[in-house]
DNA sequence: CATGAATGAGCCTTCATTCAT
DNA sequence: TATGAATGAAGGCTCATTCAT
């Protein structure tokens, strides 16, 4: 059946789906580009998504899953405090999106895009990776690495809004000239992990 | 004559659209739709804006210079430190925020959104506000208030970000149940300059 | 009142209409370009002209009123043969051309034009351009100058046309290089009237 | 390949072009009425035609290609001298503006019309027939048919003008009252070709 | 008389989606 | 399954015309 998650077709419009999106944004992407830069027919695209709509909330699910699976790889594999943890996901979420320009400029600047996509759709995936992170933070709020008087919810938010705006302005400014991607990882992780830390698990004091 | 910055109708047109925009989103708000809003008809609203996308950027020019004043007015009259003076614009701009959630809505959902105005609009304004934040940052480095080690770009990003991501939430939020933003506000003004600061200055040690 | 003819506005908006409609079309042609032309406001041209198409109409009579009274001068001033007075007016027609390239290309360009104009409209003025060369033909006819078989009407229409042809051509080259005008005009009236002499009168025999 | 020439919709709105054009003119004509004659929906026009003008300028030339075609055939087929071709010629634009009125009106009233097509599109179709006639003429003028001090570019302009102007007026005319047309196109042939012939071949003498 | 800002009907064009093959 | 020609709803924009000043 044609539907079904692991077809090699419907790999390559989402590929081509992502590709495009980040190029010209969603809402100047066309269906029949996505289709010819997938090497596939208009009305295929049509066999394995429901519409346009679709396609893009299926790509973000599609492209999050993954994050997330390569996320709690890397968690598992660090055996760290919850403050050296959270270090780890910034540093994987900074590499995914060096080595990935396409998907980092798809999800720092689609996400937000249609109000649809923010107000109706529930976005399931985006909530779990929050759900990951907040899990951290408030483990390492009951170990005392983290004060306990910061809403965890917030952390979390101030966090990937962080991550978020940061990885649009590395990917836009290494499209045109280089930049020391790593360092910038390492200091937006010592920035906000010092914001969060309680005086004795503090780096820098 | 009709083109000048300063006339009444001009502004309802802003108005609406800044309206319209928050609620669909600028791809799906329809011109007539503003124009109906703004008690105009449809071919006014091209009597002081080129075309829907010039709407969409002397909106953001409109809005983003109004919120440069109060930011430079409200720095101003803050005497304190470099560190005290990131936490007024921090609940500055969440006041702002909360006093008017379209134009929260807008600035976080859709300063992002067109590829146009993130790649090729050069976007002015938004860059000085962030020229205003850096210029304070780097005065706190020099002062020994913020850690020399930091990239003051940097920083500035990812406060913005936080900001954003963080007033997103809220406001979407807000339009359902009630938040206590001021304390968000302050919290999220906690960690960000804790995470700045060097240790002599830092608030949780 | 603002409408009688001889009102200077009135000749100031024909004036700039000629060169407007000349230059970019009938359709093409903006009444606000008019008006900016003419030096007036938008709505002043509707003081005197009921809409678009009737300044069309009274352009059009107003230059072909002029051609005719013209022509009659001319005409009344030359004693020779109805085969002279021919060629006198074939000279008149392309000297008129030359003189104002705008009316030529007006006239050559925006007769036919609109299926309203052609259709529709009587178009009084420009029959009775054909009317005073169809009494010279008839005239020669009778005469025994140009020959009795050939249907006035036709002949009327042939030399016509031929004119409006080779002055559109000139006019449109005219712009571009410099053409030998008046050695066309002679060799166009020395085809027609030849084509159109009996032998007796012929002059290539 | 829906684009190709051959393609039997895209005659289909040519034909239907043409039937809208010739009545209504180019401008006030819309595409919708042209898709609704043609049986198809509006967007299939723009499967086979660029915009509105390249519709008008794809009529042209395909028309033109026809009459073209035909008018070589007719030449080939008929062995007498040039004079004798210029008759077969001026009889055969005529027999085909009889059998098919609204391409003649399309052609006398639109060939004109928009400043594009006179001033910018090359419109070398025209040019070619234009063409054709002037090597008639040429030959004419080599082998002492026509008097070799005529212009052959002028002759060639003046018999399209009075061709095209009388082709308007018959077939304004036809539509209403009947014509002889026949007559009318020996009478113009008559006309132009005793005006160009030298004394030695000239008919009325 | 004159102005010109405002109007709004109307049209070209796009493009997501369908469906006969 | 796959195709891609065909569809037609929808909307951005223009510009002739109006009318309050």
């Amino acid at each position: 059946m044609a539907r079904e998650k692991g077809s090699e077709k419907r790999q390559r419009i989402l590929e081509a789906a992502l590709k495009v999106f980040a190029e010209r944004g969603f809402y100047n992407a066309k269906v029949s580009e996505v289709a010819r830069v997938a090497g596939v027919a208009d009305g295929t695209i049509y066999l394995y998504f429901e519409n346009k709509d679709d396609l893009l909330i299926q790509l973000f699910e599609d492209r999050m899953e993954y994050i997330i699976r390569r996320l709690q790889d890397e968690l598992e594999r660090t055996p760290g405090d919850p403050l050296e943890r959270i270090r780890r996901l910034i540093h994987l979420h900074v590499d995914l999106a060096l080595h990935d320009p396409d998907l980092a400029e798809f999800i720092t600047v689609e996400l937000r895009q249609s109000s649809k996509f923010v107000k109706e759709y529930e976005n399931p995936q985006f909530l779990e990776y929050l759900r990951v992170l907040r899990d951290i933070v408030e483990e390492g709020q009951r170990g005392g690495f983290i004060r306990p008087g910061l809403d965890s919810r917030l952390i979390v938010r101030a966090i990937f809004g962080a991550l978020d705006e940061v990885l649009l302005t590395l990917t836009l400014a290494s499209r045109s000239r280089s930049v020391d991607v790593a360092m910038s990882a390492d200091q937006l992780a010592d920035l906000l992990i010092d914001g969060m830390s309680t005086p004795e698990t503090r780096l820098h004091s």
